[in-house]
DNA sequence: ACTTAAGCGAGACGGTACGTCTCGTCTTGTT
DNA sequence: AACAAGACGAGACGTACCGTCTCGCTTAAGT
């Protein structure tokens, strides 16, 4: 039978090493030459302390992923009264984000396991995606009922239609991720491809 | 230096089989858990053969699914004069594409080389990624020399904001993807979000 | 820097598992195709877990050697006061290992190893070749003292002469290698080509 | 059926231009790490011209060997009447060759092969040692009806007595080979090792 | 002189083993 | 008991050669 480690015992300082090196270790080596071995030697820890806590590479950065990004985290996205501006200025944030080499190299690795891995996938939607839907939806609600979004429209299409694009984009490096691009999709987003009725 | 080998020389089948191979054993074990050697194995070929040919699994990995793809790849979009009907149906296909098994577990490989490879995301940028922007943007143009779409739009945005939403959706599996949610984002993309004037 | 093993880790149970192996292998396919995966195979074990304890194929070789051959060595020849009867019995029994197969061939693949390697035939002198040596001149020098053996005659030149022949035809095959043979060599050594003086 | 090769219409350049590289390249890099490929690539000769004609490593360098060897290969040993004199001025040379870079490294190559595969050993016989040993026998049956050797004396253990010694030392290292450690050996073993009769 | 059937250089091919690297587990002290 | 250290069984990595197999090209017979 596996005795399930007891985390009232576990060396915090320990755990805080570890997920800082495995930071670390990404940015100097990237993400498919990181190993256990590496993050272990870097954190002066032992390979089992490693096993002992994370079931898989993917596990560990997640866990330092989250870390990493979810200490600064805003609880709520701005609400001025102008949609535009705020989604300018969110987005703008988004995009200065995924051009810091530093979160830019992280979030593709954990990209990396979330598109082969549906377990992980469902871990980042319940820890990460979905807290971040919810507060963008909250600000698109609030739009809505302020008549600055038609009654029809789907919100979870509306987060899709203003932040897919920019994540495409950074995905796939189709072109250079601006903030001008960013900004070009919150207008045209908000207002359709359609020419204006007059 | 190191002489490059002599592609006349090269067979042909031997080549196909190892990149049947490649499609064959990413449905089966993943592309995470495939190996050279496994390829090779499957192919009945010799691991040397496969690095004559490709520097990596990346590289091998790419060629098999232009293989897989790139033969049925349609010359044009269609252009019935309706916008969205072509859309719709354009998008759906890629659904239906996306929701294929075996095409799902070749493009979510592909695309985790391609996030953490610049090179290898170039590669697709030439080879695929941009012939088809020029399809799609083709049709853009047409709509909106018909005066279908404003003239004010800058059509690699208006690209973004159709195809960003559903690839986006597949990728990060935020919630299953289906034709009705492809046929809600070009509607939404075309109308905007802002509520109809009147 | 290469950090070296540390030797009271080591776990002896798979040392001498190996060391049984490499003997075994080299019975069945002879040393030619003795490979180090087959070897580990054998052994039940890692190739690494060979390869951090030996340099190479031939330094295993020598160890595995040493383990089979090394336990039943006897610490001194025999020594009766009748010089030709104690060789002939020595000789006798070294006639006889050469013909048993097993140490026929594990003496054969430690002589190939020790003709092209320098090193390897350094480390076998001292651990093997010189320890021997010296117990053979013991024996002789105590003929010497006792007047059964010219006190001008140089004793290296005499082990030579009496051990020479015997290996020679073990290594070159030139005919069976017989105990009546051994008998002839050390009769001719001690009495010398000459026509007896009368 | 295999049809084998037709030996009328071989080219005897690049037959040569084989043996030659054989032995060049035995000097470079030594018999274990030789290659047929690296013959092949030295020699600016396809591999499959190589297989054509012989059927192994052992059995090129064997050719590549007598070519080397043989060419100055004496038909007799000198006698001049004294024996002594005479087997010092053939071991003399027999020592100076082995201590020649080229040849040693050639003849333990040889030698390895020798060891361990019997086909190659009888070949090594017949074509080589043999010949010799009736050469060396001569000159001792000459010796012998002369009354420079007893007649009792088997003239094979004599031979053994006499060669086996310095091919010894030389394949085991056990000391340096010189000329004076030959005349060493020839005269103990013509006058034995028993003390002198008076 | 003209076919034609080798020999030949070149090197792709299916394999095997190399020696290295990392995996995830296990063992041995240390704290 | 968690931890640092690291040996261990397992097996993939990318490389080097093996011996076989085309592929064109010379190059000598044999008609």
């Amino acid at each position: 039978m596996s005795t399930a480690p007891d985390p009232t015992r576990r060396n915090d300082a320990v755990r805080r090493a570890i997920l800082t090196a495995a930071i670390d270790q990404v940015g100097e080596v990237g993400y498919a030459k990181l190993t256990i071995e590496r993050i272990a030697k870097s954190a002066g820890v032992g390979k089992q302390t490693i096993y002992r806590w994370w079931p898989s590479k993917g596990a560990l950065f997640f866990d330092a992923f989250l870390d990493l990004a979810g200490d600064g985290e805003a609880a709520a996205l701005p609400d001025t009264g102008d949609l535009a501006a705020d989604l300018k200025l969110v987005l703008g944030a988004t995009v200065d984000e995924l051009n810091d080499d530093r979160l830019d190299q992280a979030m593709r690795a954990l990209n990396t396991e979330i598109v082969l891995d549906p377990a992980l996938a469902a871990d980042y939607a319940t820890r990460l995606d979905n807290p971040m839907r919810e507060l963008k939806k909250a600000r698109l609600r609030s739009a809505q009922q302020a008549g600055q979004i038609g009654e029809d429209v789907d919100l979870e299409v509306a987060i899709d239609l203003i932040w897919g694009p920019i994540l495409n984009r950074w995905l796939q490096r189709t072109a250079p991720l601006t903030r001008e691009y960013a900004e070009q999709v919150v207008e045209t987003a908000l207002r359709g491809l359609l020419p204006r009725e007059r």
